[in-house]
RNA sequence: CGGGGUGUGGCGCAGCUUGGCAGCGCGCCUGGUUUGGGACCAGGAGGUCGCAGGUUCAAAUCCUGUCGCCCCGACCA
């Protein structure tokens, strides 16, 4: 694609300011706006079409896997999330409160969700008395609250919308096959719908989640060569089955408390589709999540006005049942204009219906990713349509995963572990002992995380080296990177 | 919470040094000509210059205070 700059002006180049480019970005294609307290934005129709898409994608593979969908309240009584120590600690910091209600103070302060295990577990404790009550398998759509210090459209955000799944099992193994099993629902919700190639691992005990035994993740690499966490899947242990009293009592007749797991995603997918796919022109939509998966522009001249004009509403009723299409049809906006606007949306296909398409008798193609032209005739359109669809969903998947593969870089050592960082960003392959310490170590030095322990390796028992950081302890292959 | 930056029509900015009619570009509205990669002409609407106080005949401009927002770090989906 060439001169991008000459058809966008509004936007930010990414190589002079990736940073300023996103905001550029979800600002202009109408994803959000900035609401007057800080941190919290309004997600507009646009972008709210694709947490409809997420929600009703990833919404069928959750209740696939045997799970309902629930509601539970914004409004935690504060001692209720004091009852698992680590839990409390982990988010403190964060959370809302509300200290008053009806005009008085309330007798037990109330915090605003910043996630909901405090109060799903409370109720869960009346539900589960028997392995007969078992597994109870729960997922809620909701917002969450946590007080942010630095926020970002959809990347870290004051309030913000998730899924969240709890569960209830009558084993450990039986929760960590939940554990496991969610993780690759969203692995492969996230590779096939949203066209993001992610890494599964495991977080270290620093990096888990606040009360779990063990933590899980998708990591996903953006196009500046940061890494993103995309989704996580916790095994929550008997953790909070303890402190809640979450208990059942066993076929053997034995009273015991159960295992549980928590799993979810969030509208941080959507700034990840943004910084994987987009480019100096704007967003670049997957089309099984485009809010728009085609744009029909019609060419009006003054001769053949009418004639394009009921072309392009007839394509438009021949392809509403089966395509998310829409017609742009306002007067005083040049094609030109339209094109530059639509391609900053993001709608992977663009249909041109002019006078010379209509006498070749079909219409003009032109695809987001590539920026190709070509041409369809009409009595192909059909068959065509979902084809390029398809093609462009594969090819937006395969620049993510290529742009992956090559930044992607096994560190031999220390120096060059550093310099990989500095120099080249994305995830840097290389050997850790499994020491705390190390792994602070390198983190202060570095800024680089452990994003995951990859589920491949660990099963696979690959090799094991020295460890990139105290060269003493032996240890496997972990996935490093800077992140958001 | 540290470091930096910035607040002037919807957006981007100039004006501030040296106080004196609040301007420019884009966008918006009306009408007309246009329309195959961000068209053009004419007319028009829109701002208590972030907020509070002070100095002055007079403050966007000078002084004091305060708040918001953005970026970069520390903490987190």
């Amino acid at each position: 694609m060439k001169g991008d700059q000459e058809f966008v002006k509004e936007v930010t180049s990414q190589m002079v300011d990736f940073s300023q480019w996103y905001l550029d970005v979800v600002l202009k294609a109408e994803l959000m706006d900035y609401a007057p307290v800080k941190g919290c934005m309004a997600i507009r129709p646009y972008g709210y079409a694709i947490w409809e898409h997420i929600q009703q994608l990833l919404g069928e593979r959750i209740k696939a896997t045997g799970h309902k969908n629930a509601y539970f309240p914004l409004f935690i009584p504060q001692s209720l999330l004091q009852k698992e120590a680590d839990h409390v600690e982990g988010f403190a910091p964060e959370v809302a409160l509300v200290t008053r209600g009806g005009g008085e103070e309330l007798a037990e302060k109330l915090v605003v969700r910043p996630t909901s295990e405090a109060i799903i577990c409370s109720m869960y404790a009346k539900w589960v008395q028997s392995w007969r009550d078992l597994p109870l398998l729960i997922n809620q759509w909701c917002n969450v609250v946590r007080w942010e210090k630095n926020t970002r459209p959809f990347l870290r955000t004051s309030e913000f919308l998730w899924q969240e799944g709890h569960t209830v099992h009558a084993t450990e193994a039986e929760a960590e096959e939940e554990t496991l099993k969610m993780l690759g629902v969203y692995r492969e919700f996230v590779e096939n719908e949203l066209a993001i190639p992610v890494i599964a691992g495991r977080k270290t005990e620093k990096e888990k989640f606040a009360g779990a035994l063990r933590t899980y993740s998708i990591e996903a690499l953006m196009s500046d060569g940061r890494a993103l966490q995309a989704g996580t899947s916790h095994n929550l242990g008997q953790h909070f089955a303890r402190v809640f009293g979450i208990q059942f009592q066993d076929r053997d007749d034995e009273l015991k408390y159960a295992w549980q797991t928590s799993w979810g995603v969030s509208t941080r997918l959507i700034g990840a589709l943004i910084m994987v796919h987009g480019d100096d022109r704007g967003l670049r939509m997957p089309p099984r999540v485009a809010p728009v998966q085609v744009v029909i522009i019609p060419i009006i001249m003054k001769k053949k006005r009418e004639e394009v004009l009921a072309k392009a509403r007839e394509l438009m009723q021949r392809f509403a049942g089966t395509l998310r299409l829409e017609l742009d049809e306002r007067e005083g906006y040049s094609p030109g204009w339209k094109f530059n606007e639509w391609e900053m949306k993001g709608v992977p296909l663009r249909l041109e219906v002019g006078p010379r398409d209509l006498e070749n008798g079909g219409v003009t193609a032109v695809r987001r990713d590539t920026g190709e032209k070509s041409f369809v005739p009409e009595t192909e359109l059909e068959q065509c349509l979902p084809m390029l669809l398809r093609e462009i969903q594969e090819g937006l998947f395969q620049q993510a995963l290529r742009f992956r593969r090559e930044n992607t870089r096994y560190a031999e050592n220390f120096g060059q572990f550093k310099e990989i960082v500095v120099e080249q960003k994305g995830f840097v392959l290389a050997h850790w002992c499994g020491e705390a310490g190390c792994e602070e170590r390198i983190k202060e030095e570095t800024k680089a995380t452990i994003r995951c322990l990859p589920l491949e390796e660990m099963d696979g028992g690959k090799v094991e080296g020295p460890c990139i950081c105290c060269l003493k302890g032996r240890g496997k292959i972990v996935y490093f990177a800077r992140a958001y």
